[in-house]
RNA sequence: UGCCCGGUGGUGUAAUGGUAACACACCAGGUUUUGGUCCUGGCGUUCCAGGUUCGAGUCCUGGCCGGGUAACCA
């Protein structure tokens, strides 16, 4: 087979930067960064990124700096600083040395400025924030000059000293790049390069009182550090002409800017700040709360970093946006678990069965498979005795078709343990099922009829007098509709809110070897779905466990279609 | 309303002028001591109209539709 055959294809990034190195730009050399700001906590777009720009430097034998955009000193916080950097290590991302930050460049960004404006290329404009606005003009009217757009060198040289030095209040002036203010690109239009900000920022404290914007500083932090490919999303594409307009003017190291579509996941939201606000209104407990889709929120419902990886590729790289089905996620994240998650025995909603022909102070381990994709993952004894907890919905007195479970008279399997069979059914006043009485056949011990029988249905099971207290709590899509945001009537989107997407167990039953279960251990209930112990609330003797995702259910499929 | 970008199954992507393919989802069947996993099969796609070409999802023109854009935010 050739090589070619084998070749996967490549994504229009990974098509540039090929291009690139065949044609000795940079001498091949691959250097991308993630750039976040520290304003918020990550979520699982971010790891779309993250995979994107790490993902590129490890193909291409290159390198990815992590480094915080951190020009705005009222909205970060060292708080989302240290949360950004244990999301991505987390994930399994290593930047080495270069954890870096923007605002360790103020001073030659600053020099650079002072470079733009003796060479007349920017200007100190006293006009106010609003005035500005005014003066840039809109979509279709062409914007107008400002009055103090032709000072001489030498004044806006003096202006913008004493600007840094603090002899001027907030919002008075700014420093303007001298570009077009009629272009019908508004970045275009004489950009303010750098605001008046009298605010203590989080790592140089009160050194500075004027704050380079965006547009300004991004292109030279990517300068500075030698970055060859700056990745960023859509909404910069309009940006970009200013990004090589500054360092076109400025004559330094010039990388190229790239836009992909950043990710829209289908049930969520995936925005700073509407996660913020669930955080601040409580509708969630916290930036990890596991049904936000935050990288914390994940790892606290069990999500491994190799699931959220192989999900970022493969919902590739493309520059159109797209909202991609809540399902692949959850595909990639059973694909992972099923093949490193032992499997155990819970039952969430216990029924009490009584096997009538089984001694009373009789008591068997016995062997279960821990993993059976994974044969070195060995086996276990499990406790069986004559009272066990089932699980409720595991048994119907008048089962509809199909159902291969236990119903009265009925011989179904033990999973590990014998088969038995229901001859009674106990209820209270108001004729609910309290407890099944069976008998068992001694013969099967393991499950297995020597007689060559079988059965239809294996349930599970847990021995009464051994098992564990346990919390369990079950998660929910957050918003009842695919794009909260994008509602016709422009509806809130709090008003999607999912009211049931969280539901706590408080009376589930667990297998005994589960009693010592560390946080963050992922197991999978057999028949159920894989959990996480709670790595903020589960304690000793008091276990939480969160479900990450449920197993594929085709019996709850049939009964759908039934119920229609 | 100006400017920029983009339209391939239900969803996400591939095909780089030469048989429209892969994954998820869905449907049907097989195996099974998890109604899990695994295996087999099925379903279904180039926004529209012209043009160039032996040949167009791909190139050109026009339209339609969608997204972005008027912070001293990033």
């Amino acid at each position: 087979m050739s090589e070619n055959r084998n070749k996967k294809s490549l994504n229009f990034i990974e098509e540039i930067i090929e291009t690139d190195r065949a044609a000795g730009k940079h001498h091949g050399r691959v250097h991308t960064r993630f750039p976040p700001e520290p304003n918020g906590y990550l979520h699982v777009g971010h790891a779309k990124s993250i995979c994107l720009n790490f993902g590129l430097a490890q193909k291409y034998g290159g390198k990815c700096n992590l480094r915080f955009d951190d020009t705005n000193p009222v909205k970060e916080e060292q708080e989302y600083v240290d949360s950004i950097i244990e999301d991505i290590k987390w994930l399994g991302w290593d930047w080495e040395d270069r954890l870096l930050f923007a605002s360790d460049y103020f001073e030659r960004m600053y020099e650079l400025g002072v470079q733009l404006v003796r060479a007349g290329k920017a200007y100190v404009c006293d006009l106010s924030a609003e005035e500005t606005g005014l003066y840039r003009g809109t979509l279709t009217k062409p914007g107008e000059g400002s009055p103090f757009r032709s000072r001489s060198v030498d004044e806006n040289l003096d202006l913008f000293e004493r600007m840094r030095k603090g002899e001027f209040p907030d919002g008075s002036r700014t420093l303007r790049a001298k570009i077009d203010v009629a272009s019908p690109n508004m970045n275009l239009r004489d950009p303010v390069m750098y605001r008046i900000l009298h605010a203590p920022h989080h790592r140089t404290g009160d050194t500075w009182c004027i704050y380079p914007m965006y547009d300004w500083a991004h292109g030279l932090e990517d300068s500075i550090e030698g970055i060859t490919h700056s990745i960023c999303t859509l909404e910069f594409e309009d940006h970009r002409p200013l990004y090589d307009w500054f360092l076109d003017a400025l004559d330094v190291f010039h990388p190229q800017q790239i836009e992909f579509a950043r990710l829209e996941l289908a049930y969520v939201v995936l925005s700073k700040r509407r996660l913020l606000e669930l955080v601040e209104e409580k509708h969630v407990s916290g930036w990890d709360d596991p049904r936000m889709p935050t990288i914390s929120g994940m790892r606290r419902r069990g999500y491994t970093p190799e699931s959220i990886r192989d999900f970022c590729e493969r919902i590739g790289v493309a520059k159109f946006n797209t909202r991609v089905d809540m399902a692949l996620l959850e595909f990639c994240v059973r694909a992972h678990l099923n093949k490193t998650s032992p499997r155990v025995m819970g039952v969430l909603d216990p029924l009490r069965l009584v096997i009538d022909n089984y001694p009373e102070e009789k008591e068997e381990q016995l062997d279960a498979v821990n993993n059976p994709e994974d044969e070195s993952a060995g086996t276990r004894k499990v406790p069986f005795s004559r009272v066990l907890y089932i699980e409720k919905n595991d048994f119907l007195e008048d089962p509809p078709r199909k159902f291969h479970r236990l119903t009265t008279g009925r011989e179904v399997r033990l999973r590990y343990a014998y088969f038995i069979t229901c001859t009674k059914v106990i209820k209270d006043e108001n004729g609910n099922v309290v407890e099944l009485r069976c008998t068992y056949d001694p013969n099967t011990r393991g499950g297995d009829a020597p007689d060559g029988r079988k059965v239809k249905g294996t349930i599970h099971w847990v021995s009464a007098a051994h098992a564990v207290d346990a919390e369990v709590r079950l998660y929910d899509r957050l918003f009842t509709i695919e794009n909260p945001l994008g509602d016709k009537d422009g509806a809130d989107y709090r008003t999607f809110l999912n009211p049931n997407s969280l539901e706590v167990l408080r009376s589930c039953k667990v297998e005994p070897s589960l009693t010592g279960a560390e946080p963050g251990t992922r197991v999978q209930f057999e028949r159920h779905g894989y959990f996480c112990v709670d790595i903020n609330d589960s304690a000793p003797g008091a276990l939480v466990f969160n479900r990450t995702v449920a197993l594929r259910d085709s019996w709850a499929k049939i009964e759908k279609k039934r119920k229609r």
